[in-house]
DNA sequence: AAACAATGGTTTACAACATAAACCGATTTA
DNA sequence: TAAATCGGTTTATGTTGTAAACCATTGTTT
């Protein structure tokens, strides 16, 4: 059996790097609605992310205010393809 | 974001419940082959599997060594397609 | 037959993880 | 200016996954 991607194996993970596969760039608000999380575990879970290269974190500003913009990086994109595969095998898809 | 059940979404019980997915029964000594994990590990998650009802746990004899026989249960194969189906909106399959 | 290894598992101790609560600095509102 | 809100981070805590240690029985060696 593969190993499955212990980094990608995590429910707010997944579900971010999934937004994030299809989306270009997130900011961190609209990221933590869309997946219903709170604010604390995002940051740790985006960290994390960001930490293995899957993500890279730009921090700016929307007029007065601090703004966390995240995008997939290539890295990133491979990663959960191949965990996509690994995990078919697993499912038998 | 549905939630994903978080009795299947563990690397091997997730490799367990696929063999017995598409297997009828398999016996300790065959699971803790195919998945390359330990005794221990794998009694605890066939425990955890057994405790959720997913899959029923039969202790016989072949000869005169005792074999612990695993099936899938009903309950079981209906969780895991469930799972499957959220996975699949997570990964956009 | 006594000692030793192997088989089939279970228990348990520990490390890693996920999560929410508490917090922080800046900004807007009253 | 005080209080509430926003965007986010740090931390404390419970939960989980895992392997090491262990147990009971069977088989093998001397």
């Amino acid at each position: 059996m593969k190993e499955l991607d212990s980094l990608l194996h995590s429910q707010l993970r997944l579900a971010v790097m999934s937004i994030l596969m299809s989306v270009d760039e997130a900011d961190f608000v609209y990221l933590r609605e869309k997946t219903a999380s709170t604010a604390g575990n995002l940051s740790v879970q985006l960290d994390k992310l960001s930490q293995g290269g899957y993500i890279s974190i730009k921090k700016g500003f929307v007029g007065k205010r601090t703004c966390t913009t995240c995008s997939i990086t290539k890295r990133g994109r491979a990663a959960f393809e191949t965990y996509v595969d690994a995990l078919k095998e697993y499912l038998n898809l």
